[in-house]
DNA sequence: GACTAACTTTGACCCAGATCAATTGGGACC
DNA sequence: GGTCCCAATTGATCTGGGTCAAAGTTAGTC
């Protein structure tokens, strides 16, 4: 597989578009985080980080999805963050991870070793105020969450989970009526995320499909006709708010 | 009321436990945040911020129980976030407000205007790195309790609210055998943040009493004779983690 | 000390989603 | 093409917590 590079000082054309390093950035940082940083590639299912082992990283998803799960002693497990390409992983000042981190298709991520990385952070203060703008988004997001956890029904749920995918999938130029996307998740990781089990993921996927809510494609491509009628049945009021 | 005050360069004797800015701060910081904080009062039930609003300051909880929900349309409510003295409020370099902030008993906060605050912040990489930090705090709690709605059954969330309470309230000295305190919250406030109906927080209570876990005077002062039968409920396997 | 209003408890019943169980579908590989 | 395996669907039944309703408790307040 090819390991895409930076362009020193053309933030714009990065192909890693990291919202912790990259963006709003400059040529000099780009440049030391260019000496500094490293690929890995994970297959779909390997365990990438598990909690409360030490980790020597931070970095960002390059292509891929992980997923951020909490377990229970008796195997109850709640997904508590969806990591997507661009998306950030690692908390620098912490040693232990408090998540298992796990691929749930292949990825690549783009590291720095922790040392460098922060001593990088505390030469250049953008950094470090552009990571607590990065953790203040994630904040809003598992808030955002916590009433999708707490207060909607199976269906809202679904909904939900699917117009956060479809929005983070919707490219640029892919703003015309109906948005396509390939589910990276099986129905048991949904049900993490949704605090439900997979029968009722599967059954509320089958009746949005039956009310033309969605279209599907096989099991996993999705067609969404109308995507205000997707966030309706969401319950959303606003048009997305902080979700990733 | 009389309105606590900075002691320059004897932070562990500041009797604002801030942990944004106090916590090992130094006397030039503290001087100069001295030098723009100003406190304000809420009553019981008085809403401090609606979400949406502009924020014109940031700061930290002195006294009382402030809490952080969203709202559907329809009038389903999830509580965020629940602000304990000590705890922050406010998000530098944002605007709005992203959840409503309502004291839920009278309660003393200690500002900042924003504007001022964020100077400071950008001048002194310290206090930056403590938001970071705290920030961080926040999120592993958000996450943490993502565990607690989507998975827990009614007893154990419970359970959980009740052993994160008391554990806020110990002091030093209070480690003895058994915790009291006296709940901040209604039984629809506690329902709020459980994702549950007042009516079943109320029958868990009871039930948690019935079975000797907690003991009652009154509906708010709680006695745990045993706070690790507490925390068994509660179905937790560390001794507390991250919530706040 | 009675009156009011807000909070809390308790009971009876119901339903959304869990649980248990049986198929079905769809690659990958020989 | 066949078969193995895992993901997904679908059905039948059960139950934890919601809903609706009524009564009890407590703190003010006049």
């Amino acid at each position: 597989m090819n390991t895409p590079n930076f362009t020193a000082g053309k933030c714009s054309d990065c192909p890693i578009r990291h919202r912790a390093v990259c963006a709003r950035c400059n040529a000099d940082e780009l440049v030391e985080l260019d000496a500094i940083k490293y690929y890995r590639t994970y297959e779909a299912g390997q365990t990438v980080i598990w909690s409360g082992d030490k980790m020597g990283f931070v970095g960002s998803v390059v292509s891929g999805v992980a997923t951020l799960t909490q377990t229970m002693e008796d195997g109850r497990t709640q997904m508590v963050g969806l990591l997507l390409p661009s998306d950030f992983v690692g908390r620098p000042g912490r040693d232990g991870a408090a998540y298992n981190v796990v691929a749930t298709t292949d990825v690549v991520m783009c590291c720095f070793r922790k040392k460098p990385f922060e001593e990088l952070m505390s030469k250049t203060p953008h950094i470090a105020h552009r990571l607590l703008e990065m953790t203040l988004d994630e904040l809003d997001a598992a808030r955002e969450w916590m009433l999708v956890l707490g207060r909607k029904t199976a269906r809202e749920k679904i909904a939900s989970l699917l117009s956060i995918i479809a929005r983070r999938n919707t490219t640029p130029d892919n703003d015309s009526v109906s948005t396509v996307f390939d589910l990276p998740l099986t129905r048991e990781a949904m049900a993490d995320y949704l605090g439900l089990t997979l029968e009722t993921v599967s059954r509320q996927v089958s009746a949005l499909k039956r009310d033309g809510v969605i279209q599907l494609q096989g099991k996993r491509h999705v067609t969404v006709p109308d995507m205000t009628r997707l966030m309706e049945e969401a319950g959303d009021d606003t048009d997305g708010g902080f979700l990733i």
